[in-house]
DNA sequence: CTAGGTGCAAAGCGTTTGCTCGGGG
DNA sequence: CCCCGAGCAAACGCTTTGCACCTAG
């Protein structure tokens, strides 16, 4: 059952492999998930897809400073924490005490919202920087 | 009076572009700045203070989705709203009437911080927009 | 004298885009 | 048939880096 208009196979098949892998994957991961059984599977039509099914709201973007955009088909309103060592991203639900972060916004500025990121070394990086430092 | 080590004319002076802008400015806003007095300055070398300086803790990076990295001189806590039209970015003071965000970090994981930044549309793009979409 | 910084230019990386061809409806 | 979308490769924007020269201490 297709729910959205312009099919192709290669679109279908970049949508299932974000909402199939738990891993938040980059462009890249998902072009090398998918290459072996297409093989003529293009990276710019993975970039294009991606951004297309974040334009319908399908999936979500994950901009991360010096990493690769990362993509979200969990399109619950949760956090994310990213290692710092290998840029790896989790789930992680955040609590605010007094509720949403809240500004009172600068004279003439419209809000539109604020993105918020945890970061932290997973436990691979962290044992990494334990024999780096003995 | 020099407080760090490793002094260059270029090194201070692009901290004191830094500091003296309060305009969070961008790698290319500092060399621009700078390039007048001196004309043989290079944008690599720029970019190569200011991670420095960032690196010891003399300014701070502000990593931006889709825009180019901004670096601010002012080191106490506070947030930044960054507007979504054309990358400006001011300061604002967020108040967390409950405390400051926190999550319970996924098994093995070892948190080290969070960064928050608003968006929104600054006046001048918010009047654009206006007229676009009358 | 020498350690480290500069200037320059090229390379790097992730991402986007122009063009032409192909396949779905 | 027509049009959207794929494939390919080149271009892009920001940033980093290799190398030879220069400069402060």
């Amino acid at each position: 059952m297709v729910i959205y208009m312009g099919y192709s196979k290669q679109r279908e098949s970049i949508l299932q492999a974000v909402l199939a892998s738990g891993l938040h994957p980059t462009a890249d991961d998902v072009y090398v998930s998918l290459k072996p059984r297409d093989p003529n599977l293009s990276l710019g039509t993975v970039y294009r897809n991606l951004n297309y099914l974040e334009s319908i709201g399908k999936i979500k973007k994950i901009s991360l400073a010096d990493h690769p955009d990362r993509f979200d088909g969990s399109l619950h309103e949760h956090q994310h924490m990213m290692c710092s060592g290998c840029g790896k991203v989790v789930d992680v639900d955040a609590r605010f005490p007094g509720g949403a972060p809240h500004i009172q916004p600068p004279k003439g500025w419209i809000p539109e919202g604020y993105s918020l990121l945890f970061y932290g070394k997973c436990a691979c990086c962290a044992d990494q920087s334990d024999l780096r430092t003995p």
